[in-house]
DNA sequence: AAATGTACAATTGTATACAATCATACAAAA
DNA sequence: TTTTGTATGATTGTATACAATTGTACATTT
């Protein structure tokens, strides 16, 4: 993990209440809890061997979220995320990458710019050789440079929280090497075009990419979460 | 307040929890709380007349939406939103609310739409006598009704959340009565493309609403924080 | 005077005790 | 048999006590 990801995590993973709420959001989005799962504080409590306390808090972020829907003086249920959900965060992630990708053309900095050079590199290198968990933490990073050149607190934010959703399903796409090769290539457009500061053309690459990435997952008829 | 919206924000207005969290939000949002400003739990807590445990969960929260910053065993502090955050948010409103267009033409029931066409006629009623409040919460209602019509949770979900953010700025904008005139309008023109089933039409309109609003709001130089 | 160490105060982190609420089961009455 | 009332248990809501951490002021040492 990088020193901006721990930051931008508010460091909170490294509390109780962010090991809980890392732990039970995992849960949540690679199908352990299901729909309309009860979670109990004191049961998750047990299991973690905390005490309510950081399970409560951990609850509260995640009914923000979205994950879990609490009813007052009842119980906590999850609400999961089914096929069509990431279908729809795929759609979402495609119009904001594509906003993304246009002001950091705007907006990227000589660094950040090296940086994302290096990236397309080092992802090529590890595609040719299959490092499956490299490519990962490439393409992670490829998108994170890009949120971060786009010089807009906002979009990062929202950008990284979809892409939180995703996550799952982008680790068993990208693990296909093919997947990762075209994806690299897409990259390396993406980013020659913002080195051209062709602002256009990144936006409508960076939609491409998504929409790309959006397919792939489809064809191979992966899926994450039971539907309801 | 609409029993959806109730639902919708988990009936959390109704929790000390919820009150504690919403204050917050506000005060935030209002600019009563400006960046770099650190909150201290008892200090919340005692204004609230609540003990420390709703106000934690509360910051928990107001952490997770980017509002305010936690450092671990030392401080919370706001984080605020500046002008240009405003600024982006309408910027990717606009993508969103335009694919919420398209996608609510794709799957609106025939009660939304009747629903739709009520609004816009009691919107003009409203306007035309000048009625405030009637105008922005009709003008909420609109959009919530097609963020429903959307058949997406997520894009729901997220586009409530965008709202949240821009509704200080939105009411100060609404309420000048030339700017709600022309925003009926601009609804009436959505209205007709979801009706005609023209979904290319209806992406562009709800596309150039949330940007006219926008330019608007720049043009009367409305702020709501200060910057940093 | 500068650097360092230490004690103390302030603040958050966590655990636990108690109150309020809700669902269920079961008995009593119609 | 159905309905209604009540007691009980389970669960969350809130308050508070205590632990851990951090920052600061001040004394001590060099």
């Amino acid at each position: 993990m990088t020193e901006h990801d721990r930051k931008s995590e508010s460091a909170d993973r490294y509390s109780l209440r962010g090991k809980v709420f890392h732990t039970i959001r995992e849960d949540i989005l690679s199908g352990k809890y299901k729909q309309h799962d009860e979670l109990k504080e004191v049961a998750i409590a047990e299991e973690l061997g905390v005490s309510r306390t950081p399970v409560r808090e951990a609850f509260r972020q995640l009914e923000l979220e979205g994950l879990l829907q609490m009813i007052p003086n009842k119980g906590a249920y999850v609400t999961g995320i089914t096929l069509k959900d990431i279908e729809d965060i795929y759609m979402i992630r495609s119009l904001l990458e594509g906003l993304c990708a246009r002001w950091a053309t705007k907006h990227i900095t000589q660094e950040k710019m090296e940086e994302l050079e290096e990236n397309i590199y080092l992802s090529e290198f590890h595609a040719s050789k299959g490092h499956g968990e490299q490519i990962i933490e490439l393409d992670n990073r490829f998108h994170e440079i890009l949120y971060q050149a786009s010089d807009s607190k906002m979009l990062e934010h929202w950008l990284r929280d979809f892409h939180q959703y995703v996550k799952v399903a982008r680790k068993q796409t990208l693990i296909q090497s093919e997947r990762g090769m075209a994806s690299n290539q897409e990259h390396r457009l993406i980013m020659e075009a913002i080195r051209d500061k062709d602002a256009d053309r990144a936006e409508e690459l960076a939609n491409r990419h998504i929409i790309n990435a959006y397919h792939n997952m489809k064809n191979k008829g992966l899926f994450i979460a039971k539907e309801e």
